[in-house]
DNA sequence: CTTCTTGTTACTGA
DNA sequence: ATCAGTAACAAGAA
């Protein structure tokens, strides 16, 4: 599941490969994930001048035409570049259908493309997702705004202050902390991953709820979201599933990982084990004993 | 076959 | 208004 350090990982590989590169076309090879109708065909003759990341989104700004490109990748969800000379070698790509375009670039299987850019100089970019949840939409910069509206914070951006997150905990005293983690509204990126592993760093139970956390608990959480989100970026992220960044690598953050999918095993810190539990409708990792 | 999983949105009822 | 809970989405894994 894509989250703040993979989406971010993607942005990075993504901008060394296509900034300035010329788009030649779009082919959209599954209509469920392309949210807009025939409109798309106006982005001709244009390259992505800045790739920029809200929350889990992101968002390709062009060179000449105003909209912006916005693709979520959701849970599964995979955007994987191929050169020109990478598809000559190895693709076969039956055109039109995902389910039988099936081959073998960058180490990983593209058998779900659903969506792919195609740059003038044969090099090209697809998104690949088994589960169609992942979406592209391209926007025009007013309702770019309005999408904007509904982010929280940015984590890893000055902009999260120590002040900023205590006020943020104020105004939502009754909820859950990790379901104050997970939304998107409030501190925009982070997902189930780095909620589990926010909380066990901070040892914090996820079954408290936000009027219960005392002001050092407050600063420890604070602390530990910049620091487990930075070091997940500088992992590239985490591959838990189907996680891959735009060269098909995985993550370096799994064998990091103290209680996300460690459920009955031992915990790092002591010698419980961890649980599993179901809070805000997702799977909870955590230490009972550690995290109070 | 059923159940579980996940990010997000939408809905319900408290 | 705010919150928890749940269904929906899709499809693979167990």
């Amino acid at each position: 599941m894509p989250e703040l350090p993979e989406i971010e990982t993607i942005r990075n590989g993504l901008r060394r490969f296509i900034l300035n590169k010329e788009i030649f076309s779009f082919d959209v090879v599954d209509k469920k994930i392309f949210l807009n109708d025939i409109f798309y065909k106006k982005i001709k003759n244009d390259s992505f001048w800045e790739i920029d990341r809200l929350g889990k989104l992101l968002v390709f700004n062009f060179k000449k035409n105003s909209c912006k490109l916005l693709i979520h990748l959701k849970m599964t969800g995979q955007l994987i570049f191929c050169s020109k000379k990478k598809i000559l070698n190895k693709v076969v790509l039956m055109g039109g259908h995902s389910d039988k375009a099936s081959t073998n670039l960058n180490c990983q299987n593209l058998k779900y493309i659903r969506f792919n850019i195609n740059f003038k100089n044969g090099d090209k970019l697809f998104l690949n997702d088994a589960r169609r949840f992942a979406y592209v939409k391209i926007v025009d910069p007013g309702e770019f705004i309005e999408i904007k509206k509904k982010f929280g914070v940015e984590p890893l951006s000055p902009d999260f202050s120590k002040i900023i997150f205590f006020k943020l905990l104020t105004k939502r005293e009754n909820k859950n902390i990790k379901a104050f983690l997970l939304d998107q509204k409030l501190i925009a990126g982070i997902g189930n991953i780095y909620a589990d592993e926010i909380l066990f760093a901070s040892q914090i139970s996820p079954i408290r709820k936000v009027s219960s956390l005392k002001s050092e608990e407050k600063n420890i959480l604070f602390l530990n979201i910049k620091k487990i989100l930075k070091l997940a970026v500088e992992k590239r992220g985490t591959t838990f599933s189907d996680y891959v960044d735009v060269y098909g690598r995985s993550g370096g953050f799994l064998k990091l990982l103290k209680v996300y999918g460690r459920d009955g095993e031992k915990c790092l810190k002591c010698k419980g084990h961890i649980k599993k539990i179901k809070i805000a409708g997702r799977g909870t990792h955590y230490c009972p004993i550690c995290q109070r």
